[in-house]
RNA sequence: GGUGAGGUUCCCGAGUGGCCAAAGGGAUCAGACUGUAAAUCUGACGCGCGAGCUUCGGUGGUUCGAAUCCACCCCUCACCA
């Protein structure tokens, strides 16, 4: 069995929105190493589950020979990209954008292979973009651009049709940077492709016309398709927000539950598309699960891949090591060493305040983050839904804080395991 | 600069003097059912254990009483200049 060309495989992973010219591209990428980047925005302190796909991408360019660059927005992200977004975007502050533009850089270099002979390369289009100045910006790039065609570009379609929005010339003047960064980045490095999300389709192409305006070369382009969830709601988000890759703002457990979590609908497409494992391999998970009948493993293996490729084996150890811990349904085979590596393991935990006889359980976990106001806490207290150490609490015992959490009722004199729902645990510890 | 239309709770979107913490939908959370899935049904959904407290772009005002009326201001959009 041979291996698939690399085209063949992301179009068996539906991981294909739009090409330039499939024909050439191919035939491009079998002529050699192809330099190819996709560009990151700061526009928070970590990068999250929407830009996972197009870093995997890089990492399957390289797989395949290529060399990839990662291309961290630190000039684009001071401007913010209009593309198919409602509204015009609040600014940020240079420093911030300088502060989050250090976090995504340190993050990416963990992903992809950055050596020197021929390997990745990470770059920054603050760097050539910061020091032009408006005249030679205007005379040299802008003209190349006619504004005709400019707001002609779907992306940007809805801010100038639609009654009620607008978008500012900072904005509009996105498409532009962006394309100056693949003409820089083929001068520079013989960039000869540029990848990203399905909404980058006419910022890329600006950039491709750019390119062989100033440079004479004919360049490609492959966008990603949208990822979508089969309920229609928006993938890669939880109660808290978004799905950080940063292991400090979403735990790896956390991370693994996400993905545990993922609904039947979705979960082979999201395997070919955030794994490594081969679409057959994948086929035939899904051909065991329909004959098992029951319980899919499919979710399993999606969510151990991918914690183990985000953060790493040790990380995924402990995420299980937590879940089965948590939802094997039997606490009391834990012993205390298991408590202090339930901690160490990332679940969420806090001590147990000193002052407890005034803190109704609706504010005591709200603070400690199990829930986000103390209705929500309220209301599973109404319906049997906390458990302290596997004792339900009812509505009435929101004031008895104290009596519950005393040293008699704790686990090894120290530990309590607090549940709300089915799935959020949270550890609490005595202070000696 | 002129004219017109707008700014409502996470989002969309009703509400034009008391019955409004504000219809409806979406999202979200919890319960039942399940497989830590989906679908369905139920409940919650500004904050607070509670008494109660704080909201409808901003600031003042009218009124016993304002999201609703008045004045000024800020912001957005459209058309005109």
């Amino acid at each position: 069995m041979s291996k698939l060309g690399l085209i063949e495989d992301l179009k068996a992973r539906g991981l294909i929105a739009q090409t330039t010219s499939e024909e050439e591209l191919v035939k491009h990428l079998d002529a050699g190493c192809v330099t190819l980047y996709c560009g990151f925005d700061p526009t928070a302190d970590s990068l999250h589950l929407g830009h996972l796909v197009p870093l995997l991408m890089l990492k399957r360019f390289q797989d395949y020979g290529h060399r990839p660059i990662a291309l961290v927005g630190g000039a684009t992200g001071l401007i913010g990209d209009p593309s198919f977004k409602a509204q015009e975007r609040q600014l940020n502050s240079a420093e911030v954008v300088q502060e989050w533009s250090s976090c995504l850089k340190h993050q990416i270099s963990q992903f992809i292979e950055f050596n020197d002979d021929g390997g990745a390369i990470l770059a920054n289009n603050y760097d050539w973009t910061a020091s032009v100045d408006v005249l030679s910006f205007l005379r040299d790039i802008g003209k190349h651009f006619t504004v005709n065609k400019m707001i002609s570009k779907e992306s940007v379609k809805q801010r100038i049709d639609r009654d009620g929005e607008g978008i500012s010339f900072t904005e509009f003047t996105y498409q532009i940077l962006q394309s100056y960064d693949y003409q820089k980045l083929n001068e520079m490095y013989d960039c000869t492709l540029q990848i990203g999300g399905s909404d980058q389709w006419g910022n890329i192409t600006g950039g491709i016309e750019l390119v062989r305006r100033m440079n004479g070369k004919s360049v490609h382009a492959l966008t990603l398709p949208l990822i979508t969830k089969s309920d229609g709601t928006k993938f890669g988000k939880t109660e808290g927000g978004a799905v950080w890759l940063d292991p400090k703002k979403t735990s790896p457990y956390a991370f693994y539950q996400f993905w545990l979590q993922t609904p039947d609908a979705d979960v082979y497409r999201f395997l070919k598309f955030f794994t490594f494992l081969s679409v057959d391999q994948i086929d035939q998970i899904e051909r065991q699960d329909k004959e098992r009948e029951g319980r899919p493993e499919a979710q399993r293996i999606l969510a151990e891949e991918v914690t183990r490729l985000v953060h790493s084996e040790e990380a995924l150890v402990a995420a299980r090591r937590i879940t089965e811990a948590l939802f094997s349904g039997d606490h009391s085979s834990l012993d205390a060493n298991d408590y202090a590596q339930l901690q160490l393991d990332g679940l969420p935990a806090s001590a147990v305040p000193a002052e407890l006889a005034e803190l109704p359980l609706t504010t005591l976990l709200t603070e400690a983050g199990v829930a986000t106001s103390g209705k929500q806490v309220k209301d599973a207290l109404q319906r049997s839904a906390v458990f302290i150490n596997d004792q339900v609490c009812s509505l009435d015992q929101n004031m008895s804080a104290v009596s519950l959490f005393t040293k008699d009722n704790a686990r090894f004199g120290r530990y309590f395991l607090v549940k709300l729902g089915k799935k959020k645990h949270h550890l609490f510890y005595l202070v000696p």
